[in-house]
DNA sequence: GGTTGCAGGTTGGCGATGTCAACATGACCG
DNA sequence: CGGTCATGTTGACATCGCCAACCTGCAACC
């Protein structure tokens, strides 16, 4: 056999179903995401997923926390990447990140926010108070951790009612849609001058 | 007969339907409604409530709208309420009411806030945006709308993040539990004196 | 090296669900 | 009084999550 037809065990079918769902969440909503289509994709029998995950919400956990690590990546990435711009210009394009993530994977961010955290998600938020302690040299935990608070709801805030259409640049008219994202991130973050 | 034992036709089962669906969403949450389940507890046939919404989808739009209608309520209401307390301190007011409205009708909530906005979404954005307005005298439409936008998306965000439990109070410990809820409007709203 | 244990597959099935097609009923209107 | 049509009903289909019972083959052990 130049290549196994079917070998009974998988190999790695958490792994790969993982990524299937990763997938399908993207594609098509976790709403729709079917455990037996799952399988069926992978050439596997409808049951198998319950080897590895004790039911359908476990694994759509598992997608999120895949999630919140790759926003916290792509907010860590953007302020790192961004040393040149000063404490706030740096937050400022971290705050951009998040929500270019949220609107690049909407399906995926809403599931992530959606039902209690899974793991991954406090370690985010960890992340993103590490970044505004950078921000605000000096100051004590508790404004830090006050400040992550509201500029995370903030940008949230944003985030979700424009992912799902709550908030159209049509309500903003005549302002120029680019306008209503300046206008978060100045609340989020203060105005670009400020600290 | 004293009173008709099962007359065929229901009466108004639309309205039915929706006070059974509405109630069911904020007992269980709109994932696990079952639309037989309601038909059944409505003594009516399985069936049945497909001749008033083509389909659940449909139905639980329609409960998100009235969600919408009684958040805007309660918004006005707090804000009406609170005439004495100033412009600032009235916009402050109605904004612990829509934090309320969210975590005493949790799964009303997140229902309202996903998916599609339905109708009644956009007139709860007016509502806020006129109160907006009354507390900035003389201002231009367009600082009204962004600063409605931004205060939404701030009071939004919290919101969700805390009912999902992404924020949890003793995330920001030692400070206290409404230190949370207090800082948040800050940031909303301008610091208490603002405006 | 044979045996055996167990993680990781399979098959089959149960109960429930959303949705549709075909049919029944009865209120209202001419 | 007869017909029409909104509104309910019955029955069925495909699909789904989940479970029980069984099978397979790698690996570890005497």
């Amino acid at each position: 056999m130049t290549a196994m037809a079917r070998p009974y065990h998988h190999g790695d079918l958490r792994a790969a179903l993982l990524a299937a769902a990763l997938h399908a969440v993207e594609a098509g909503g976790h709403a729709t995401l079917s455990l037996r289509e799952l399988a069926q994709g992978l050439g596997v029998s409808h049951a198998a997923p319950y080897r590895h995950f004790p039911n359908r919400e476990a694994l759509l956990a598992a997608v999120a926390s895949q999630g919140f690590a790759q926003l916290a990546e792509a907010w860590l990435a953007a302020w790192r990447g961004a040393g040149a711009a000063g404490p706030a210009g740096r937050l400022r394009l971290a705050a951009r990140a998040y929500i270019g993530f949220a609107t690049e994977h909407a399906a995926l961010f809403r599931l992530m926010f959606q039902g209690p955290p899974p793991p991954g998600a406090e370690a985010a938020f960890a992340g993103m108070q590490a970044t505004v302690a950078a921000a605000l040299p000096g100051a004590a935990e508790a404004a830090v951790k006050t400040r992550t608070l509201t500029m995370w709801s903030a940008l949230h805030g944003f985030a979700w009612l424009a992912l799902e259409g709550s908030i159209r640049p049509a309500m903003l008219r005549p302002l120029p849609p680019e306008a209503m994202l300046d206008a978060v991130l100045d609340a989020a973050l203060g105005p670009p001058g400020g600290g």
